[in-house]
DNA sequence: CATATATTTCAGTTTGTTCAGAAATTAATG
DNA sequence: CATTAATTTCTGAACAAACTGAAATATATG
């Protein structure tokens, strides 16, 4: 019940610029419409705008929200795989930062969300298109599921080729896009 | 308060196969993590194997879910345009289908996902990076926004030369899609 | 090993979403 | 234009998720 307790409570916020706030609100709001919540796009945000890695204090100082929220909430992202974990001589606690490289981050993300996402419906698929008779009993039925199934194996197998590329070519693939695009519907109306 | 009225309401259950009643179910469990609520997402997959269109009756009874959400819920299903009304001559009821092609739905729904989950970022973080003066007094949150910024024209970019594709061209393009990415990987560490 | 510091877990509260049923609205029919 | 049928909107209850503050646990340091 000392006055040293009040101090601690703001020990270490960090100045923002109007800038890297709306970043982080933006980011923030978006993270609804993408399945993430508010607090941890928040912070994914603002670690992306920090040049140096934070601490958790840190971080509950900057945003305002509970201790126990940042700790949760890093512990989501770090099951992304998007943010790590630093240490420093003579410092006990944990630093977070997370990865510079965009493309990297997206093709993390992409990979985990194609697992949650897509993988459970087209293993569902491939075994109900599979079942016995339903070709000759409900042929209609079979045919939109397995329609359905091709599809997605088609995108994933087109996926797990772009995710393979380097960032500088991808951007070569948009660049060159069109005409790649003419080339096989050419080539497709020609059949 | 006549008899009558107790008759009326399973006037039109549908009856499903286990295969079919699978697929709704899991179609709906899939929806959360899509960010589609159950019963949208149920009507949806129950329209997909629905040889014919079905009113709103038959889908309340078929589903057991209330009149109500099955009208809230169609009404969203619309607003993505993948479900249309048909009408049936001396029928004065809606009867509701969704479309076949399973290319031109998944076009559709990206389609409105980009324009709600992407676009208003790409629109904030240009007026962000363009923002007087950042680029001196604050180099590294330019930077990240910057690259960030880059990275979602450059996808915007390639996915609308994607988008137009036919079905068959997209599957080409998954096929022959080893060969172009190396052939694209090694255009640029030429570089 | 006692103390200080850092982190996680937990219970309760707040906030938001889903859903069924009632009420209101719209459209058709004699 | 009154009646019936069809559809949409409104409302409150049940449920689920996010968030906080406090307590419990873990970790370092003299």
């Amino acid at each position: 019940m000392t006055e040293t307790t009040d101090a601690k409570v703001l020990s270490h916020p960090l100045t923002l610029t109007p800038t890297q706030k709306r970043f982080i609100l933006h980011w923030g709001e978006m993270g609804s419409k993408w399945g993430v919540n508010r607090t941890v796009a928040q912070i994914h945000a603002l670690l992306m705008v920090s040049k140096d890695p934070l601490n958790a204090e840190q971080i509950t100082d900057t945003l305002a929200v509970a201790r126990s929220n940042v700790s949760t909430s890093i512990r989501e992202l770090q099951g992304w795989g998007i943010v790590e974990v630093i240490h420093r001589l003579g410092d006990r606690r944990d630093y977070f930062h997370t990865m510079q490289d965009v493309w990297q981050m997206f093709r993390i993300v992409a990979a985990k969300r194609k697992q949650r996402e897509i993988d459970p419906t087209a293993d569902l698929l491939r075994e109900l298109v599979e079942t016995p008779d339903l070709k000759e009993t409900d042929p209609y039925t079979h045919q939109r599921l397995n329609n359905l199934l091709t599809f997605i194996q088609t995108m994933t197998r087109w996926y797990q080729q772009v995710e393979r590329l380097s960032p500088k070519a991808i951007s070569n693939m948009a660049k060159l896009g069109a005409k790649l695009g003419s080339m096989f519907e050419r080539r497709t109306t020609k059949r």
